[in-house]
RNA sequence: UCCUCAUUGGGCCAA
């Protein structure tokens, strides 16, 4: 039954277990892919402890519920576990060894990551893409380069993730020219209207100083998400540019509610702090929960504080600093 | 490329 198992699927993505658990008990019947759907359900939620409470009590298990288990102990960091689960199961497929090696990618262990990667019986991009962006997330960008090339050679294409990234690799590294050389390699394939490709572009650029090539990627994008606004505000702010930060946050609040996060408003509050703008700075910070909908954090109170401390207002950042409700530190 | 499983972009931290 496809479409129960579509429903339950659409629970257990938001997280919303126990109604996934409902519809489950109200199914005529369940196959393997109701009871992996819930299986993931739990791991997603970080309640390990149930999954393998759900694992141990399945019937009938494919590649994929064990697949899920390795992801599971990869989450918690267990992967003499993850490795044991792999060790054990009956069959195996790409998915088996990717998920593998993205768990210990996550845990920091890049060379283990790189042993499973090159003893896989087959590759997919998938399998490449978790591997190069092992090398990025652990700031070996010289690696993940040289894997994106012995990628591209090996006859497996490099898609839109590869280039996020890859081009994440040339940000950390503020490495200009390796960019560039992606960019117009992204052009060449037509990925530049990727949200996700055009966001790493930009926040590229504005690594490297290159504000107006940023703004020029940012304007070009047909799509913008938050994660894009919010690395066009970063990188103005963080270069000093309030005015800009300002200027486009005011082309933001036109989007509606929902268009910005928490993130976004550290990026404001800190072009104001920078600037040395307290009114604004005050103003967007009493606004946050009622006109953007954010939850005011510990961030923002930092912000705040910065902005007023650096504005000689030395009475009222003190005052803050003790109505907070965090723990200072 | 949508019934379940693996990989990608933003502040702070790190660098």
């Amino acid at each position: 039954f496809i479409s129960w198992n579509a429903l339950l699927a659409c629970y257990a993505r938001n997280g919303h277990l126990q109604d996934g658990r409902h519809v489950f008990n109200k199914m005529p019947q369940h196959n393997c892919i109701s009871w992996n759907t819930i299986l993931q359900g739990f791991v997603q939620a970080g309640h390990t402890a149930s999954a393998k409470g759900v694992f141990q009590s399945m019937i009938q298990r494919d590649i994929a519920s064990c697949n899920i288990m390795i992801q599971a102990s990869g989450n918690c960091g267990n992967l003499k576990e993850a490795e044991l689960v792999l060790l054990k199961m009956p069959m195996h497929n790409v998915v088996s060894w990717t998920t593998m090696v993205a768990a210990y990618v996550e845990n920091g262990y890049v060379d283990e990551a790189k042993k499973v990667f090159d003893d896989m019986q087959e590759r997919n991009s998938v399998s490449w893409n978790a591997m190069i962006n092992g090398y990025t997330q652990n700031r070996l960008y010289g690696k993940a380069l040289k894997l994106f090339l012995a990628m591209d050679l090996s006859g497996t294409s490099p898609d839109k993730v590869t280039f996020a990234s890859v081009i994440d690799a040339c940000s950390t590294a503020a490495d200009l020219q390796s960019g560039r050389l992606l960019h117009s390699e992204v052009l060449q394939r037509e990925y530049e209207t990727d949200v996700v490709v055009g966001t790493a572009l930009v926040n590229m650029y504005g690594r490297c100083g290159r504000l107006s090539e940023a703004r020029w990627v940012f304007d070009e994008m047909p799509l913008k998400d938050v994660v894009t606004w919010t690395a066009i505000l970063a990188v103005y702010a963080q270069s000093g540019h309030a005015k800009e930060v300002l200027d486009l946050f005011l082309e933001l609040e036109l989007e509606g509610p929902g268009a910005v996060d928490t993130i976004t408003m550290v990026c404001v509050l800190d072009a104001c702090s920078h600037s040395g703008l307290v009114a604004d700075a005050r103003q967007y910070f009493v606004s946050l929960k009622d006109d953007y909908g954010v939850n005011p954090a510990i961030d923002h109170y930092y912000c705040m504080i910065d902005t007023l401390g650096r504005g000689g207002r030395l009475d009222k950042a003190e005052e803050l600093v003790e109505n907070m409700p965090f723990e200072p530190d």
